[in-house]
DNA sequence: AACTACTTTATAATAGTTCTAAACTAAGTG
DNA sequence: CACTTAGTTTAGAACTATTATAAAGTAGTT
């Protein structure tokens, strides 16, 4: 990259050291989701809508996917499921928990959350990860 | 339905106390998700290829999505995600976790999870439920 | 038996995602 | 700094799960 000021430094080092060339989508794409200071959960289709509207060159389809999928594999985005057939995902890649409600997804840090009891992993299993939804409906009165 | 034998009336109870026309395709599907011992796990797909096979007379695509929707709405069918973009349905609708194993799902008894710290649900909001997912790996010694 | 509202069906349409192969570019080499 | 090459981007096609459409069929009532 022949541009590289020093706001950009901080992405190019984090594609870089996970092994991912730091190309100008990259980069802006790793601005755009990391240099904030709040959780950012998303769909792929979301991301390009909100990077390419402000854009005259857009990004395409297959590079938002692309890099996505490679951040995700380097460890930098979390996935996660509703119920609408859609991955959903989260700048957030330290274990914690979520509420959904009603589509919209509010982080719970991990230690709001603590178990009494939890079972053990089945035989020759052990366990990766525990995470908890809270759904959550409207207190209606 | 003009054969309502003993094995089938349970099943066709079951619809028609839903408010759903026992079909003689609901009544089937009904008794295939149904009529067994051990919670099942399925996403639609997997059960239109399970039943068709041993017809001769095929279930059409839509009936089987039409008729999982409505067992769904019924309260006779749970659903969830794994990171796929596919949904899956449980035929156990109490309240309860699961393991997720490489895209394998077994159920965890709601009794053999409890919290000792939970957070309040945001104001104007209450908990619906609370689900949690244990996801595992091979345990390589 | 006749009627009607609900259901099933084949098919088309849609949404999210992945694949393909050609054009492009980052980064090393001499 | 050209030159090379392996990795990347791109438009578009393909694919998968799901939903919509509208015509034909059927359950349940009269």
């Amino acid at each position: 990259m022949e541009k590289m000021n020093n706001k950009n430094k901080i992405f190019i080092d984090k594609l870089r050291s996970s092994g991912l060339r730091p190309t100008k989508q990259r980069v802006e794409i790793s601005k755009f989701l990391f240099n904030r200071k709040k959780t950012f959960h998303f769909t792929v289709e979301e991301l390009k809508n909100s990077m390419n509207l402000k854009r005259s060159k857009k990004i395409s389809t297959a590079t938002f996917y692309n890099t996505v999928h490679a951040l995700k594999s380097a460890g930098h985005l979390k996935e996660f499921s509703l119920e609408n057939n859609t991955s959903y995902y989260d700048t957030n890649i330290t274990s914690h928990h979520h509420f959904f409600d009603n589509g919209k997804v509010i982080d719970i840090k991990s230690d709001k959350i603590t178990f009494h009891k939890l079972p053990d992993a089945p035989k020759g299993k052990k366990i990766k990860n525990v995470e908890v939804v809270i759904r959550l409906e409207n207190n209606n009165q």
